[in-house]
DNA sequence: TTTCTCGAAGTTTTT
DNA sequence: CTTCGAGAAA
């Protein structure tokens, strides 16, 4: 990967004003940013922390950093910006706290958080239980953030009764957000954009702070996302936006492909490089993705190519049902571990859904294949985690009601849901926090006098240790917290097994490293953390993903299609192969099989040497065995760079295998 | 406060 | 056929 080829040398080289690079898969993209970095850097002179790369994962960012890292002086990287769309904007919002009206140690609400405020919220403004809606409604807020529109907005443009509903909801919701001195999700980009509209100073002094800003997989970003780029650009425009329209599998989470092509509106003068050589898989393999894609209109017309040998054929397996699928692929994979030599770890099988999976994990165990399962229950929805992130959360913003809510009586401290109920009220009639409210609150409410006093000397221990928090060595003290409040026993009573609580206890001691190690990590650095700082970029996910990395032993990948973008993997199967699965039932109905059909573009790109795909004759469904039927996008593949198998009576091969496995099985005990 | 039972649903996921 | 969640009963 040292020496670039022409169009990726351009596409390093160009930074007279805006450009967009389109880059095929596997065409060697994550290289281009990182030795476009070195060269603005080294070559042009530009001070690192003048620069800005922005991705959509952590991991990503991480990888960017490490990668630069290797090939630039550090002290030139100093102050340089990678991070998440996320974490910039809360380093905006933190910095910039004052004119948004949020005060220090604000919290950041998470998806879980932001559902249980709605539906407290409509329990007491609405007095309406919010039931099946609530998805609904927090996905329609999510998206009206997500494309600037503000709750007065929401209301005037309502199309229908439903959206005037949840518009008002939407404006009570960020009200309740504000006392809480919490921000969601989608604020973290939604904030930094308002105030830079209202501030022209502010949006000034970030713009002389950031000179060059390069966008990783800039097909996902949303109408939010792409404001904040516009709005720091400026009209200098120097910026570089990485891509790839055939790759687009988020617009249901409001991703806008559409911005590559607004690029072209927007700047006029944007230069637009495209890569095209892909590094990656063989000729076959390659071959059969763009044939599949051709099948989608493009703006940006891109044909990869690579000098990579044909490679074997694509091969396409049907089987009886999904459990002879399951089995098929396990067997292979050992099959070809053996005949070939390789490793667990050159395996990835990708499906459409998680569900999926669970079948072929029964059969890898069976079979006692290694794997690991990406996605699934994330070390963050672990309830000793949520718990713990409540603690710090509270000690940083004893406003975080929705922190307090989840630590008050865990442990348990005896303090119902009557006393809360009395406690919120009164927090609800002096539009004050729950922690507030507890700090002034006399004995004219309906609050008992056991509950009341149990209440303060809960608030009583937050204020000590808040204080010790900032006053001492913060590290010890959080770890002081959990003796406290004797986790570790209530762990214990409401585990399963002692196992099971010494495992989430170890959880909690691995999140406490982190804390130490973030903060060990900047020490003495214009990057020093401080307690807090750490604390909110936990909730973000940074620094936790290291734990999944460590573990490179040899196994199995199994992952969604979507989780597999950006990675590659020797030899790939694609199980599910049927309509309404690939392509998605529900995307069928909605006439969506663009973005399918993508996702099976991104699928058969993951692949190096091999790919198998394979489908399910029959499947039971919801208890029912049903005839399935092939995927459409099978048919779109290039016939010559096929080959199938099980084409024929499935029934009758599966006997005869099994006879003859017998009938071996009969001569080996016979010893002949 | 916990356990049980019944019913409904059953994509993709990061921050 | 599951699995998960909410509400009822112990």
């Amino acid at each position: 990967m040292n020496k670039l080829n022409p169009r990726q040398s351009e596409a390093v080289r160009y930074a007279d004003g805006p450009m967009l690079v389109l880059a095929g898969a596997g065409s060697g993209k994550t290289s281009v940013i990182t030795r476009k970095i070195a060269y603005l850097i080294e070559q042009l002179g530009i001070p690192g922390r003048q620069i800005a790369a922005v991705t959509f994962t952590n991991k990503a960012a991480r990888e960017m950093k490490e990668r630069v890292g290797r090939i630039v002086d550090r002290k030139l990287t100093r102050g340089l910006i990678v991070s998440t769309f996320h974490n910039l904007g809360l380093n905006m919002i933190r910095e910039e706290h004052t004119h948004l009206g949020y005060h220090p140690g604000f919290s950041i609400f998470d998806a879980e958080d932001a559902k249980a405020l709605l539906q407290d919220l409509m329990l007491r403004e609405a007095s309406a239980e919010a039931g099946d809606e609530l998805n609904d409604i927090q996905m329609t807020i999510s998206s009206w953030k997500n494309a600037m529109r503000g709750p007065a907005e929401a209301l005037s443009k309502a199309a229908d009764e439903r959206e005037q509903r949840i518009a008002i909801i939407y404006k009570k919701y960020n009200e309740y957000l504000k006392a809480y001195n919490a921000v969601d999700f989608d604020d973290l980009i939604l904030l930094p954009v308002m105030l830079f509209r209202s501030h022209p100073d502010v949006l000034a002094k970030w713009r002389r702070k950031i000179r060059y800003m390069l966008v990783d997989e800039y097909q996902d970003t949303n109408v939010c996302q792409y404001e904040l780029v516009k709005l720091l650009v400026a009209e200098r425009a120097a910026f570089t936006v990485v891509g790839d329209d055939d790759q687009s599998i988020y617009a249901w989470r409001g991703a806008r492909p559409e911005n590559l092509a607004q690029l072209k509106e927007d700047f006029p003068s944007l230069k637009i490089v495209k890569l095209e050589q892909n590094y990656r898989s063989t000729a076959r393999i390659l071959r059969s993705a763009n044939t599949v894609i051709a099948n989608n209109p493009h703006v940006f017309e891109k044909a990869l190519w690579s000098d990579h040998t044909i490679g074997e054929e694509i091969r396409i397996v049907r089987c009886r049902n999904e459990d002879a699928e399951t089995d098929r692929v396990a067997t292979e994979i050992l099959d070809q571990k053996l005949k070939k030599g390789l490793d667990f770890r050159d395996f990835a099988v990708l499906y459409r859904g998680n569900h999926q999976a669970r079948l072929l994990e029964m059969k890898l165990q069976a079979y006692q294949i290694p794997y690991r399962i990406s996605g699934g229950q994330s070390f963050f929805s672990k309830n000793e985690i949520k718990d713990a992130m409540s603690y710090l959360r509270l000690l940083i913003n004893p406003d975080d009601d929705a922190a307090f809510l989840r630590v008050v009586n865990v442990p348990r401290r005896e303090i119902g849901p009557r006393t809360l109920e009395q406690l919120s009220h009164y927090a609800r009639s002096r539009n004050v926090s729950l922690f507030k409210a507890l700090g002034d609150m006399g004995a004219e409410t309906h609050v008992t006098e056991k509950g009341l006093d149990r209440l303060r000397r809960f608030a009583h221990w937050v204020d000590a240790t808040c204080e010790r928090l900032h006053s001492e060595n913060p590290v010890p003290v959080i770890k002081q917290l959990f003796t406290d409040i004797e986790y570790e026993e209530w762990l214990h009573q409401h585990s399963g097994t002692p196992k099971q609580a010494e495992r989430r206890m170890e959880n909690i001691w691995y999140l406490v490293e982190s804390i130490q190690r973030m903060l060990d990590d900047g020490k003495g650095t214009a990057d020093e953390l401080g307690i807090e700082d750490a604390i909110t970029k936990l909730i973000l996910r940074d620094m936790m993903e290291q734990r999944e990395e460590e573990d490179d032993s040899d196994k199995v990948q199994l992952l969604t299609l979507h989780a597999s973008k950006g990675l590659e993997f020797p030899h790939v199967f694609i199980m599910g192969l049927e309509e309404e699965i690939l392509p998605h039932r529900s995307s069928i109905e909605e006439g969506n099989i663009e973005e399918e059909r993508r996702l099976m573009y991104v699928g058969i790109t993951r692949a190096r040497e091999t790919l198998t795909l394979t489908y399910a004759a029959t499947r039971k469904q919801y208890g029912e065995k049903l005839e399935t039927i092939p995927s459409r996008f099978l048919d779109e593949l290039p016939e010559e760079d096929l080959k199938w198998e099980g084409m024929g009576d499935l029934d009758a091969e599966a006997n005869q295998k099994k006879g003859k496995a017998t009938l071996s099985a009969l001569l080996g005990d016979l010893g002949l």
